[in-house]
DNA sequence: GGAAAACTGTACTCGCGGTACGGATTGTTG
DNA sequence: CAACAATCCGTACCGCGAGTACAGTTTTCC
């Protein structure tokens, strides 16, 4: 890793931090480059205005998650070779890994710009639709295989199901930064995750 | 109603369509005032700062849902004498109007301003939360009429379950506009009923 | 009719995004 | 070691939007 690459990386960090607690728009270019111990000439070097930050910090942050995911649903499948039972493990992983989170969940990039999209061009919101589908598609995978060993209760569509995830994640992310209370994320969760209990290994409903 | 208040009326609304559609911080009090037709002058003479201007946009928000969902829940009750029937109707009735939004739902104001907090003093952030637990309790509340009649199947928090909705809907209005398709707030509302139904009315689980 | 409310107009400050450009380091490579 | 590019600094500047100050004007309402 060249130099040039490791403060690009630093401006990204200092960056996301700052726009996770207070939005991208609150939060200013000079004062990202005075926690990352720069100028603003080395700054516009590395990202021709904020538009770009915005870009790399999305890739950053899609790429973090991806990783994040595959180890969780990954883990799951190792501990059991039922899929029902894989995606309940990986759930409560997943739970377990945003307890941990010691200031709780930053929040959603994603989300934030979703609330900002006019500020960003066409390629920054294009790049966010694309994630939450290859994650939605992912989930939508995992539901599949559940599903043909276990029949689903009522006429539940997959799809739904699988975008289901992402909004309670989002949605308690929400919740919990603005009751403050990152316990609020861990605990919906597990109440999604007795949802898809009921929805595939309970008796079948009329 | 004197002419002030009608003024301030329209500031509120034209602010909020903005607000919603490009984040607090993008939206200027210069475009906010060309709109509603009037001068840099006259908007400081409503608000004392753009601070002010947000909590007025806040209580007007939270006065609009809390009519909206009085209004449904009622209805719900109204068409049914069971609980869970009542309240399977009125989430039918509310994924409804969600749909019936010529543009897909503007955005959730508390999101907003959740993904902006630094930006809003602690009177904005209060309230925020209070509207938050004002309507998770109401929801609260239902679920344990719902209770009394229905046991719940396994070990469901009925608090989490009533956080529950609140997180499907803002997640679902946040994956509706990332991906610009109106329709799935619906779905995700249905789909939320979907698993009350299975939670209460299904046979009890081991 | 007169006081208070509801504005207008002008002129200013300040911070921030962004540009321009010359120069200074630092690393890299032949 | 020399030369060249990548990396970064300093400075000076522009334009825009938030917010202030304050005097003057119109509207509303009792």
């Amino acid at each position: 890793m060249g130099k040039g690459e490791a403060t690009r990386e630093r401006i990204l960090e200092v960056a996301e931090a700052a726009v996770l607690a207070k939005g991208f728009g609150a939060t200013s270019i000079e004062e990202v480059i005075a926690e990352a111990g720069l100028t603003k000439s080395g700054f516009f070097y590395h990202f021709r205005d904020k538009n770009a930050l915005a870009r790399e910090m999305l890739r950053r942050y899609v790429d973090t998650n991806d990783r994040l995911f595959d180890d969780i649903f990954a883990r799951g499948r190792q501990l059991s070779d039922d899929p029902l039972q894989a995606f309940l493990i990986s759930l409560k992983l997943l739970a377990e890994v945003m307890a941990d989170l010691p200031n709780g969940h930053p929040g959603c990039l994603i989300a934030s710009i979703c609330y900002q999209e006019r500020l960003f061009d066409r390629e920054v919101r294009d790049l966010t639709a694309q994630s939450v589908r290859d994650w939605n598609a992912r989930f939508r995978g995992i539901f599949d295989g559940i599903a043909a060993v276990y029949p689903p209760k009522e006429a539940v569509d997959l799809d739904d199901l699988a975008d289901m995830l992402s909004c309670i994640v989002d949605g308690a992310i929400i919740l919990s930064k603005t009751l403050n209370d990152p316990r609020r994320l861990e605990r919906q969760i597990l109440i999604f995750r007795s949802c898809v209990k009921l929805m595939f290994s309970g008796p079948t409903l009329s």
